[in-house]
RNA sequence: GCGCCCGUAGCUCAAUGGAUAGAGCAUCGGACUUCGGAUCCGAGGGUUAGAGGUUCGACCCCUCUCGGGCGCGCCA
C-alpha cells in the first residue's frame, strides 16, 4: 500500500510539473486512504494559489496522470479538487500479503525508551498502569519497524523519601507483617510517618498544605520527624553502611514484587537503571553546567533560568543543586540524557510519564538544546488517572492496588467465560480469562488518546464489549474456529479472486496495516493502531456475517481462507504489538 | 499571580487542515433453526463550551472569554 501510495504521488507531481513547471510542487504529492475513496489526493487545493490554476485544472491532471496505473479501476475529480482513487479488485486480491510487510524505517537507528518508572517501597497502584503499558506497546511498536530499542525502567529509587523511610523503619516497623507482605508494610509504616509529621507540624502552627508538602519552607521550628529523616538521609547520601543496606533491602523487596507484577503483564526491560544509579554523575554534571554557563549560582543554590529568547519561551528556573549541596531529580535526569546518549548514541530518547512533568521536561530539553544533545527528545505525556470522587495519593490511601486491578478484570472475564463456554475445560477457562481480562485492561488504556483525562470506573476499565480488547480476541478466535472446521474437510487456502463488497473492504482493511503501525511509531499514540484494528476486526465481521466460508464454493471457499488467514495473522500481530495476547477459543 | 493541558451525542471516546464530524455503551427496532449472538443490520441522538480571526477549506491553527485538571527555586 505504501509502495502504491508513493508510486501515485510521484506520478501525480511528475505530471503537474509537466504541465505547470517545477516551482512549488512537491517530489510527490500525499495519497492516502479516505472514506470516500481507496486512495484520495487533496494537493490540487492546497497548490491552486501557488500555481494560479484553477484547483479542478491541477486535479484533471492529476487524474491524467493516475489513471493508466495498473492498479487504478478509476480516477475521478470531486467536489472543490479532490482526487478519488478506486483500485482493480486484481490488484486488491493480489496484494493481500503486503498486509503484513512492515517498512523497516527505523533500521539503523536506536531509540531509548523511558516508561513505567515506578517507586521503591511503594506498591503500584492504576496510576501506574498507563506509563507502563504505553511504554511497552512502543518498545513493540518500534522495533517491529527496524529501531533498535532500549527500554529503560528509570526506578524512583533515590531522594528524600528514604530519610523518611528508615526513620520510619526504627520507629513504626511491624516485624511479623514486613515479614508477610514487605511493600504494604514499608507503605504503611511511610504512611503513618507522614500522618506523624503531620500532627508534628500542626503542633508547632506550622500552616499545612493539603498534599506533597514534606519540604515545603520549614516553620521556625522544623519537626523533630523531619530532623531526623534528614539526618538518616545525609548518612544515607554518605554511604552509612547501616543505612546504605536498609536501603538496598528496599529497593530489593520492591523489585521483587515489580518483577512479579511486570510478568504478569508481559513487560520487560532492557535495563532497570534507577535515579541511584546516576547518583556519582550528578556532581560533575553540575560543574559541567556551570562551566558551560548554562547553570548559574542563586541565592546559595545552582539553577539553570530559560529566557524567550534564549531557548524560545520563557520558564521558571530549573534547580540543579540545592543551597545544602544536596542535588534534585532534575539533575539525574540531566545525567541520565548526557549517559544514554554517550552509551548508545540514539536519535530518539522517549520519556512516558504523565502530563504533571510537562513543565520539568520542557526543561530538561531546553537544557539538552544548550548542550548541544543531537537526540530527539520527546516527553510522551499520558493524561492523569483519577478516581471519580478526585485524583488519587498514596499517602491518603485511597489507591486501587494494580493487582486488584488485575484480578477482578479476569474474574470478571471469567464469568462470562463460563456463561459462555459450559463446554470448555476449568483451566481453559481460566487461560481465557487471564487473556481477556489482561487484555482488557490494558486495551482500556491504550484505546484512547494518551491526553485523555481518564476518571476510573471499574465497569469501564473492564468492559467486555464493543471498542475492546475482547472483541478483537474473539473475531481471532472465530477465525480459528472456521479454520479449524474446515481442517476436517480437508479444504486449503488458495488464490484471492473475485472480490463481494464485503470481501474488499476487508482487503482494504488488510493493506492499511502497515500505515498503521508507521503512523504509531512516528507519533507515540498507540490509540491508532487500536482503532485500526478495531476497524479489521468491524471488517471481517461484516463478512462473517454476511458470507459463508465452510459452506462456499470450493475456489471461493479457498480465497476466503486465504483472507481468514490473513485477518488472523494481523489480528495476532497487531494485538501483540500492543502487549496482548489471543486465545484460540473463548 | 504566571504558565501548561483538556473541553466533541445522555455517558465513554475517534476524527491532528479536506467533502455530509464517526464508533461503542445506553435507548428503540430488526437478523440466517448459527462456519461461535462477547456478533451483525438499522433508528433516534451534535450550534465540536462561547465569541472573534486566519484559510479555497477549521473539532484541529491564532486571540479573548467560560469551565475542568495540573504545574510553578531547595520533593520526585
Amino acid at each position: 500500500m505504501h509502495a502504491l501510495l508513493e508510486e501515485l504521488g510521484s506520478a501525480a507531481s511528475a505530471a503537474l510539473v509537466q504541465s505547470f513547471g517545477a516551482e512549488g510542487i512537491p517530489a510527490s504529492l500525499v495519497f492516502e486512504p479516505s472514506p470516500r475513496a481507496d486512495a484520495q489526493c487533496n494537493a490540487a487545493m492546497q497548490l491552486a494559489r501557488g500555481l494560479k490554476r484553477p484547483p479542478r485544472d491541477l486535479a484533471v491532471a492529476i487524474v491524467g496522470a493516475v489513471a493508466s496505473h495498473p492498479a487504478v479501476a478509476k480516477a475521478e475529480v470531486a467536489g472543490a479538487g479532490f482526487v478519488n482513487v478506486t483500485l482493480r479488485d486484481e490488484w486488491l486480491a493480489a496484494h493481500v500479503d503486503d498486509a503484513l510487510a512492515l517498512r523497516p524505517v527505523g533500521a539503523g537507528q536506536t531509540v531509548v525508551l523511558d516508561y513505567s518508572s515506578p517507586n521503591v517501597a511503594k506498591p503500584m497502584h492504576i496510576g501506574h498502569i498507563r506509563s507502563t503499558i504505553l511504554g511497552e506497546a512502543m518498545k513493540r511498536v518500534m522495533r517491529a519497524v527496524g529501531y533498535t530499542v532500549v527500554a529503560d525502567n528509570h526506578l524512583g529509587d533515590w531522594g528524600t523519601q528514604f530519610g523518611k523511610l528508615i526513620v520510619a523503619w526504627h520507629r513504626y516497623l511491624d516485624r511479623a507483617a514486613y515479614e508477610r507482605d514487605p511493600v504494604g508494610e514499608l507503605l504503611r509504616i511511610y504512611v503513618k510517618y507522614s500522618d506523624e509529621e503531620k500532627a508534628q507540624k500542626l503542633a508547632l502552627g506550622a500552616p499545612v498544605k493539603e498534599a506533597d508538602d514534606d519540604d515545603a519552607p520549614l516553620p521556625a521550628q522544623a519537626p523533630e520527624l523531619l530532623l531526623a529523616a534528614r539526618a538518616e538521609l545525609v548518612k544515607l547520601q554518605a554511604g552509612d553502611p547501616e543505612n546504605v543496606a536498609l536501603w538496598k533491602q528496599f529497593v530489593d523487596v520492591s523489585m521483587a514484587e515489580f518483577e512479579r507484577t511486570y510478568k504478569r503483564l508481559g513487560v520487560s526491560f532492557d535495563e532497570v537503571l534507577g535515579e541511584s544509579f546516576y547518583n556519582d554523575m550528578l556532581a560533575a554534571t553540575v560543574d559541567e553546567l556551570l562551566e558551560k554557563g548554562i547553570a548559574e549560582h542563586s541565592q546559595g543554590a545552582v539553577v539553570v533560568t530559560f529566557t524567550k529568547e534564549r531557548d524560545g519561551e520563557a520558564m521558571p528556573p530549573m534547580l540543579v543543586r540545592k543551597a545544602d549541596g544536596g542535588f534534585l531529580y532534575g539533575t539525574s535526569d540531566i545525567a541520565a540524557m548526557r549517559y544514554r546518549m554517550g552509551r548508545w548514541s540514539p536519535s530518539r530518547i522517549l520519556i512516558v510519564t504523565d502530563e504533571r512533568q510537562q513543565l520539568h521536561f520542557r526543561q530538561l530539553f531546553a537544557v539538552a538544546r544548550r548542550l548541544g544533545v543531537p537526540a530527539k527528545l520527546e516527553h510522551v505525556w499520558f493524561g492523569l488517572m483519577r478516581l471519580p470522587e478526585g485524583t488519587f495519593s498514596t499517602r491518603d490511601g485511597n489507591v486501587i492496588a494494580l493487582e486488584s486491578l488485575l484480578d477482578e478484570a479476569e474474574q470478571r472475564a471469567e464469568a462470562v467465560a463460563r456463561s459462555l463456554n459450559a463446554d470448555l475445560p476449568d483451566a481453559e477457562v481460566k487461560e481465557v480469562a487471564r487473556v481477556v481480562g489482561l487484555g482488557s485492561v490494558k486495551y482500556n488504556d491504550l484505546s484512547k488518546d494518551r491526553t485523555t483525562l481518564v476518571t476510573f470506573t471499574w465497569d469501564k476499565a473492564l468492559s467486555l464489549q464493543g471498542n475492546t480488547a475482547p472483541y478483537l480476541q474473539y473475531a481471532y478466535a472465530r477465525i480459528r474456529s472456521i479454520q479449524r472446521k474446515v481442517a476436517e474437510l480437508g479444504a486449503v487456502p488458495g488464490p484471492v479472486g473475485a472480490l463481494e463488497p464485503a470481501e474488499r473492504a476487508l482487503v482494504l482493511a488488510l493493506l492499511k496495516f502497515p500505515l498503521a503501525v508507521e503512523d504509531v511509531a512516528r507519533t507515540a499514540r498507540p490509540h491508532a493502531l487500536c482503532d485500526y484494528l478495531y476497524e479489521l476486526a468491524g471488517a471481517f465481521s461484516t463478512f462473517y456475517n454476511e458470507l459463508p466460508v465452510k459452506d462456499a464454493e470450493p475456489a471461493v471457499r479457498a480465497a476466503r481462507l486465504t483472507l481468514c488467514e490473513r485477518v488472523a495473522t494481523v489480528l495476532r500481530r497487531g494485538l501483540d504489538l500492543l502487549g496482548i495476547e489471543v486465545v484460540e477459543r473463548m
